[in-house]
DNA sequence: ATTTGTGAATATTTTCACAGCG
DNA sequence: CGCTGTGAAAATATTCACAAAT
């Protein structure tokens, strides 16, 4: 999903399906909140309706990692806890650096989650030499030309992306030739590295279209069609064509200087 | 995979797989960056590379759409950014509101992506009362006890909370009854809503965790074992007893006043 | 009595590989 | 030819349902 080309069998190692490990944290964090409020046990039940997921997923989830469990009883929480951070590689330090300190990244140097999971901001870092010193949440930034050095000194393995959309591949090949192997990009592009580097990415504006698509669905089912919009089902094999771009017209096409390529976002 | 229960098939409708409608928005960037360069067509090759898929899949994701390639030539470039943006719903207007005018919800109100498509700003709402009327991205915020008004008076069916943790269900409550019916959630809790509501959910610290997973694989295979790390595989049934949490140990815990819950999270 | 852990059944997604069309 | 469209195969993921454990 994130790996360079066809390699290993994407889910190799112990065998941990991806599905469930993308699972993990969302049962940590449920746990964890639990742990806080000093319950001792859960079943599977409870714990399930916590993280939003069907009990039968997570016992399989859970069986993957081993039998944690005690039958007729539940899990105890903070064994459980221990467990997930474990597999999740959260017992350990992880420093990362963030690169682009617009709002975005301004954002994520502040969010509670990571400081509170083993995740420590070892630095920001911006290109514009204007933000150079400034401290943001706690932190001075510092400038992209020691990047590098930054990257070297704190043996960080993990690199964040905030950056505009275009200066997004430069910013992770430096990251990747300095020795950072995974990436969590928010930038909307697609970055290219090399194989045994890891790139995740977060699009705010996918997520949106996936909820419009459903938004769309709904409009049209509620009454059989809608006024302006298409009706439920444009039949396969170009029904609708018509107001469609006639298909093949190599001229002007339309579309403003707006489009969205180098799409704005917070530097 | 958010609908609230057993509810209909999931992948209902003309039946566009969930798992290629999460693609057509990495594929309508990429051909929206080709048609802003004037590239008349596209091979399900090219246009997989540029969407970091692979061609197969491409191919089969478009054959849910229909017919819109043409054999030995590719696809029409903005034919095919027609049919997608239909299908995906946005050839009409979305107004969709951002609760939670903190960092994260600035870095949303100025992100270009969403301007780009159908999605249309219709009103930023916090509850800090300091922050009212003043501009964000160009656009006022507005206090939280006018939320009810303004989705009625925009029509809005799209909500963004970007709200602390400890106040997102609330806001989501609101959002709902006051007639949203699709909700992108970047507070890390899980939402709970009535059926027939959406809910897609982004959450920062689970990517990383995700990615953690991942690195810390890497670093146990790439020489036998670690030095403090566990090694590779920690047989189930838990053979790792020792350093952890004893089971069932009910006694104080360990877990200092940081946590997660209550995540920090800018507001 | 409960509740886990898990084989087996089902559903979904990905990949292969090639017939068929332009 | 070259490249799409798609059945069929393979791989993953989810759900069922119940035996086993406390």
């Amino acid at each position: 999903m994130a790996t360079g080309r066809t390699h290993r069998p994407a889910t190799r190692s112990r065998g941990i399906p991806e599905a469930t490990v993308a699972r993990l944290p969302l049962y940590l964090r449920a746990l964890t909140a639990l742990s806080e409020r000093s319950v001792p046990t859960v079943s599977s039940e409870e714990l399930a309706a916590a993280a939003g997921v069907n009990s039968a997923k997570l016992r399989k989830d859970f069986s993957y990692l081993g039998s944690y469990g005690t039958r007729g009883v539940g899990y105890d929480v903070e064994y459980l806890v221990y467990q997930i951070s474990r597999e999740l590689g959260l017992t350990q330090d992880w420093p990362v650096v963030i690169v682009g300190i617009g709002n975005l990244g301004a954002a994520l140097a502040g969010y509670g989650g990571f400081a509170s999971r083993g995740f420590r901001v070892a630095a920001l870092i911006d290109a514009d030499p204007a933000m150079t010193g400034k401290p943001v949440a706690g932190i001075p930034v510092q400038h992209s030309d020691d990047l590098e050095k930054i990257i070297a000194e704190d043996g960080v393995s993990i690199g964040v992306i905030a950056t505009p959309a275009g200066v997004a591949q430069q910013v992770c090949d430096r990251l990747v030739a300095a020795g950072v192997t995974s990436i969590l990009n928010f930038a909307p592009t697609v970055l290219s590295v090399p194989d045994g580097v890891d790139v995740r990415k977060v699009d705010l504006s996918i997520e949106l279209q996936i909820l419009a698509f459903h938004e769309q669905r709904k409009a049209g089912e509620e009454a059989g069609a809608e006024p302006g919009a298409l009706p439920s089902a444009p039949a396969p094999y170009a029904a609708t064509e018509g107001d469609a771009p006639a298909r093949g017209g190599k001229g002007g096409g339309r579309k403003g200087p707006d489009g969205d390529a180098p799409a704005v976002m917070p530097a």
